[in-house]
DNA sequence: AGTATGATTAGACCGGTGGTCTAAAGATGT
DNA sequence: ACATCTTTAGACCACCGGTCTAATCATACT
């Protein structure tokens, strides 16, 4: 958590500060991202910063919390919807849809929650973040749960291997995708493309967590 | 490639220099790895160090390079055979078995596999070691296309996509496994919980990769 | 007004990192 | 014995995250 004196910022300088360390850490990511850099380009003291933050990983986590905030009103924004199996797979084919829909319009904002995700298989410190990767994945937790608790969901399998299970997936397509965006000629037909890669993942996602 | 000197120091340094290299690298991952405390275990001088290797990641490739002939010689060790659709899954399922074996047989060479692995889609210097990644994805991808060939492996995916979902799922389970391991009072139940859930993930790579 | 309190600054300093470079010692061939 | 080439130890560099000090500035209280 920020120290006090990060609070008794005007709102202005605190949104500085949040965006510049977004930038970097999103660039870089975590391990690799320079505080001192940081501090430079805000033209601010090492004093100051350090009144501010713990440490690093302390701008990290509160940088990530905006991050979170927003995934969560934009991805999470509706409950799912286990009136019938129908409409929980929509549910889900909604979230899919928003997250693609996030990549184009805030892909600095998924590049810190990739950052963040990818870390917590890391060896060394990687207890840091683990609090903060837990509130990311209590969303994909709660929806699975759901659908188990309707029957919609194999429950054969333990649901935070489900949970794993989804993210690794969803990684995997992103990094295909990844792999390919140099050769997109206009932004339109990267678009469509990601569209028709996105309906890969939500079929492969159903066929995989689906209730036998 | 090592420098010339290295090659020209004999056997027993040679595998001195290696073996301290992957302790290192299997405790910390490459970022983390310091190469200086490598030199000062192994008492050899920063000077003589960076004559026989260019740089930290010389040494990283060079580590991995007995890593890889290690994991082909065991995992990768027969060919798949593609004659039935049976034998076809019998021999994924064998390899699956002998990457369990090597998780406890030797546990580091794996965690050296996996940091590998993992480093692929980290942001920064991650096309470092992007040839490595290919050689070592190199037989998935074979035994893959031999499914797809023999028609037993899905074709409506790309290829890449498939291999990267395979490491993908396989990453997932290993975590899975590693947040339980501490559970275990006795070495024969880890190994029969291990069985059980690489019994799960034979199910679903079959699951998700077979053709409909 | 005077004074205390806290914010902010620049920068020295610490032990660590990967990497460069020099100067001496060792080995070798003639 | 001498010159050449290899190998060595370790000083040095810029950077890292983090600590600390001393001086400055602003605000608020008595």
């Amino acid at each position: 958590m920020p120290r006090p004196g990060f609070y008794s910022l005007d709102e202005k300088k605190r949104q500085a500060i949040l965006q510049g360390g977004e930038e970097e850490f999103a660039r870089h990511g975590f391990p690799a991202a320079s505080y001192n850099r940081i501090m430079e380009r805000l033209g601010i003291s090492k004093g100051s910063m350090y009144h501010y933050f713990e440490d690093k990983a302390d701008l990290y986590r509160t940088v990530m919390e905006g991050v979170f905030e927003k995934i969560e009103a934009i991805i999470w924004a509706d409950e799912v919807d286990a009136s019938t199996e129908e409409t929980y797979w929509q549910s889900v084919r909604d979230i899919f849809n928003r997250g693609m829909e996030l990549m184009f319009s805030e892909p600095r904002t998924l590049s810190l929650y990739k950052g963040l995700v990818r870390s917590k298989s890391e060896p060394g410190g990687n207890h840091l973040f683990a609090e903060l990767v837990r509130r990311f994945s209590a969303w994909e937790h709660r929806f699975l749960s759901a659908g188990v608790a309707a029957g919609y969901v194999r429950g054969d399998l333990p649901i935070d291997l489900q949970v794993k299970l989804m993210a690794a997936i969803g990684e995997a397509f992103d990094n295909f995708m990844l792999g390919e965006q140099d050769r997109f000629q206009s932004e339109t037909e990267e678009f469509e493309r990601v569209r028709e890669v996105v309906d890969w993942q939500f079929a492969l996602v159903r066929q995989v967590f689906a209730a036998p």
